[in-house]
DNA sequence: TTGTTGGTTCACCATATGGTGAATTATAAG
DNA sequence: CTTATAATTCACCATATGGTGAACCAACAA
């Protein structure tokens, strides 16, 4: 996989069920990285493993004072995501011909009646 | 991976540029397989991988006639990552201390000058 | 019937992903 | 100084992912 797009890393970080609540807490305040993993069945490196990836997807942010380590949303990179997906919905919705996919689906039901 | 909520598919599918490029397409009007695959450097198996897994997503539909099997978007899915998003930033916009983040995040600088 | 075309399946491979337990470091607290 | 806590690193493992080439099947065309 050479290709490295931003949407690529953005979406693949939100393709997983912790880190989606990850983010989803993170929303409502920052937090240290032993608390956000509290509520998940896994070891440390392993839920440090998904906040790299969610940092390196750009969704959150951490820094370390003393000996904790506290993480940030990064909001509007969730909006880079928002806005590939509105994007698609503005063609899907600017298309004049959507009839045609209706009536050819119609088409291929008749066969099957 | 045991855990298989419908976002987990849909953000997974996403994740990668060929798959974003054929939903891109796709939203355009339907499609045979040949003709889809046509601008991807890559084999046909491993082009029907991906759109393997956009289907699993239920992201697209396909239906054989004939010998050629003709791919439609199935767009109303693609609006189950876009509200979750929109969800978030609901979320995000109605915190009403989002300001304690930046001044934490002053705070951070300033030990630092 | 003989190609040719559109898809499919198969066996295989390299790398990525998501997890583990154990050892380690660094800062706080007693 | 000693110990507890927060996080990190390391070696390791199983499975998933994304690709390949080669063989194959089914349908249309000549």
């Amino acid at each position: 996989m050479v290709n490295q797009q931003p949407l690529d890393g953005i979406f693949h970080a939100l393709a997983d069920p912790t880190r989606r609540a990850v983010v989803h807490r993170l929303l409502k305040g920052a937090a240290p990285v032993t608390q956000l993993a509290g509520p998940f069945d896994m070891g440390l490196p392993a839920f440090l493993k998904h906040l790299a990836v969610l940092e390196g997807a750009g969704l959150i942010r951490s820094e370390k004072r003393g000996r904790v380590r506290t993480c940030h949303i990064e909001a509007d990179r969730l909006g880079a995501a928002e806005t590939w997906l509105s994007d698609q919905r503005a063609i899907w919705q600017g298309r004049a011909d959507r009839l045609a996919d209706f009536i050819e689906s119609q088409t291929d039901q008749e066969h099957e009646i």
